[in-house]
DNA sequence: CCCCTAGTTTACGTTAACGTAAAGGTAATG
DNA sequence: CATTACCTTTACGTTAACGTAAACTAGGGG
């Protein structure tokens, strides 16, 4: 153990979360340079919190939906935005909005291909019966 | 009228079809470049078939769920690849079923999304009422 | 005949999201 | 004490997906 003083805070390096989120470490310093993460240092070293292994896990389910680095910053943005004055709410409902239809329309768009992938199966098991 | 001559068989014209999908003259020609249509030719302009429509509806389904070209490019291929042997056919089944675990991952990803964002919206709102 | 609109090719420019290489610091280990 | 395993910064390189500009053609209108 590396200190008793410490309140038993899980930590992670940054090797840790790549190997986790099956990604490198180039690409986990970029999300930092992006300013998408801000993760503690310990003299040069950099300490994930859990709450940034949070930040990472959204990075990657972004990346998987075909949202870019600025877009998934703007949800992170979102989720961070604590001191929020009525102004700020409203913009901010407008946005929880807007990603939302996003992902409608994103869900919309996965049943339409879910179901010609069905299709074109059927059409491919018919013709291996046939000839 | 242009051609008594012609069955009356619907055809498009680049301008055309960049507009109904809201995208450039540019990138449709790029998508040709591709490889991932190929529009008959009057002269030098390109006439596109209902079936190059689709094609590009298709893409533009790709793009929203962020699907690269050349990953919509396989699927295209997938479906036009009428001219299957039985080698042919397994190879297509595994590369129907690889795209609907891809799509089914990314549906659970947006149902994670939405949870969240309803969460968040929920915090919102509960904010605005109290001070 | 001139202009306008819509098409064409060719080619260089741009942005995002890292990859890759170089050069170095630090802590444990044989 | 030298090696190994991770970490660091800096910086140039790379790929995808077009944008943008230049220069040209073809057809219809006034």
């Amino acid at each position: 153990m590396s200190d008793m003083t410490n309140t038993a805070i899980t930590t992670f390096t940054i090797g840790e979360l790549a190997q986790e989120f099956d990604t490198t470490t180039r690409a986990i310093r970029f999300y930092e340079d992006q300013g998408l993460i801000s993760p503690a240092r310990e003299g040069q070293k950099r300490i994930y919190s859990p709450a940034d292994r949070i930040t990472i896990k959204l990075i990657m389910r972004g990346k998987r939906l075909g949202f870019s680095l600025a877009e998934s910053k703007e949800l992170i943005d979102l989720y961070n935005a604590e001191d929020g004055n009525r102004m700020q709410h409203v913009r901010v409902l407008e946005q929880v909005n807007a990603s939302r239809e996003r992902l409608l329309q994103q869900k919309a768009d996965i049943e339409i291909m879910l179901l010609e992938l069905e299709e074109h199966e059927n059409r491919i098991q018919a013709d291996m019966k046939k000839p």
